[in-house]
DNA sequence: TATTATTGGTTAAACGTTTCACTTAAGTCT
DNA sequence: AGACTTAAGTGAAACGTTTAACCAATAATA
């Protein structure tokens, strides 16, 4: 049973390989019945394109990269936070119903993923998260088409998806307020300048400066942007402060919280009010169920494929940006004092 | 800037092509000398080698496929039950480790998802969960070694990792009657033959007659696995029985139901105690945790990359069958009546 | 009618590797 | 010294496509 190939396919015709790849392509036009001819015998064979090589003369493979941050080097958890799946999902069914397939890497960023990029011949890349300088270099050099999500690089020249994080975190803060707390901690991973946890941070001292709240650097509370963490600063938060409200800059953050919040049989929101930031499935989960900012991520999936499927076709470089809205997404952690 | 190939690292060298690819493969033996010239000049052109080319050649990608079931055709979260997430960040992570990538894919298996697997020369493919007959046939004709992860399938002759899931359903039930439990609900998926929800059921029902408990049919309820459908279910459970606990199929569904039961006011575990299935994170971040059965995911995703692995290596055809263990894990969520 | 376009198709080069079969030079054995 | 082995490296075919350049026959145009 050797492979079938599209030489076999043209034998079966009596036509030429030539034609049998411009029918199946669809680059030329031909009568219908040949292009049924084709179809047929290829059915009969059973025929399927090899794409290694056709990619390797078209220059095209139909393939995109995506990349995930892995946390920590070695760690084995690609996707501790589950945003990552979820953005993923949306990616890859975007990216079929363009014709493309999607490889997946968990990766901590040192091992040169472009070099990967380029021997796979992927038409594009789309890179989630945010990764040391170094990594944004390799891919420089690269020729390849680039989407960020999430980067919160500074001045780049590429194209991302991303959120208006500083009014995320200035609406999750202003409803707070709203609902009378003015004791509101917050609670982010390291806040490093242009990163997420600032830019949520710069929206949370908007919105207290706005109503006449100073800020107090007691409340800030900083660690790793995943549950168990979340859990000690959420202890820390209760025995250090007198707040009323905690708000995360992460669902996974505030669903930590509100777990360990239960676990000392503190009552949310009745006595501590959570808001959280995503909108995950797991923000509907828990109980209460979590007040958070809501993104749309089917969106976002769907926008980074757009832009990058624009990007591979017309090979334009020029930056393109694209912010998607934020907006309350109301449960029940939240109390009104 | 044009790409740079093998042939200019031969050139550059000022050695032919051949010994540029054994050197570089390591298929030949060659002074160490000369290993050394050839990676320097590819430090130096920055050379990439490309894979499509060798692909075509060597008849080896690299490559393996991931199926991952998409719950309603058409639908578009691919990754509905988190179960699927955690897999296959371990089988990306176990695949990386061997030098391979993963092509994910969604599919509702009406797409002939082994053409796919044809045309990019794939290596291997894993299929997560179940799928309908026709779906294995196409499988067959394609020569492409396979591992089935908790396929469920009845006389297959492919290669398989899942759990001992009758004995699984059987230490849940089991578990629960040690707790002085003797009204307990059956929650599940479609309960089909030779499907997880009967397997497990299969060990519920064993429990129960082991303990001289009457099966009563009115205490199972079956529907979608997922969160929402779980919700509709535990209303019914409590509304239409006297039921003390609920073994829950899936710890999706568990969750769903503690949110419910949450939501009635109706005390998990004081007033009814839930028992779930898998172990996802999800049972941690819940309150009150759920107690749940137990099983490796990291290791069911290496083990189904182990397996496929050794199928391409060896090429044999056997089948191997890898069951793991699972075992109950204590939370809050059952309690001691 | 002579000229030009169009239709339906073919030939063959090119893509960038791997690898089999071969050569040449040097080393080893009797 | 002659025969044999080994080491280091080369030439070129092969993998299965795409596509530019070309051709013959028919249809359209002047």
């Amino acid at each position: 049973m050797r492979k079938v190939t599209i030489k076999d396919v043209a034998n079966e015709t009596g036509l030429s390989i030539a034609t049998v790849s411009y029918a199946m392509s669809g680059k030329k036009i031909l009568p219908p019945e040949t292009v049924k001819l084709v179809t047929n015998a290829i059915e009969k064979l059973g025929y399927v394109k090899n794409i290694s090589a056709s990619s390797l003369v078209s220059n095209k493979s139909n393939l995109i990269g995506v990349v995930i941050p892995q946390t920590e080097p070695g760690s084995v958890m690609v996707f501790e936070n589950p945003f990552y799946s979820e953005i993923l999902s949306s990616i890859e069914y975007n990216a079929r119903l363009q014709g493309y397939h999607v490889i997946v890497s968990g990766t901590n960023a040192d091992e040169k993923y472009f070099t990967l990029a380029k021997q796979r011949n992927m038409d594009g890349v789309i890179v989630i998260g945010a990764y040391p300088e170094d990594f944004y270099e390799g891919l420089n050099l690269s020729n390849i088409p680039i989407v960020l999500v999430d980067s919160y690089l500074e001045n780049h020249e590429y194209k991302e998806v991303k959120l208006d994080d500083i009014y995320g975190g200035y609406i999750a803060t202003k409803y707070l307020i709203e609902h009378g707390h003015n004791k509101i901690a917050f609670m982010s991973g390291k806040i490093k300048d242009g990163g997420v946890s600032e830019k949520r941070y710069q929206g949370y001292k908007k919105a207290l400066k706005e109503n006449a709240i100073p800020v107090n650097p007691k409340y800030v509370f900083n660690g790793n942007v995943d549950f168990e963490e979340a859990r000690i600063l959420a202890k820390r938060i209760v025995e250090e402060t007198d707040c009323t409200a905690i708000f995360c800059m992460a669902d996974i953050m505030a669903v930590g919280a509100i777990k360990e919040l239960n676990k000392m049989k503190i009552k949310v929101p009745q006595q501590i009010s959570v808001m959280g930031y995503d909108n995950l499935n797991i923000a509907n989960y828990c109980t209460p169920g979590l007040t958070t900012i809501g993104q749309d991520i089917f969106k976002k999936g769907k926008m980074a494929v757009d832009l990058l499927c624009k990007a591979i076709d017309n090979k334009e470089v020029e930056q393109e940006e694209c912010v998607l809205p934020v907006e309350v997404v109301e449960r029940e952690s939240v109390a009104k004092l």
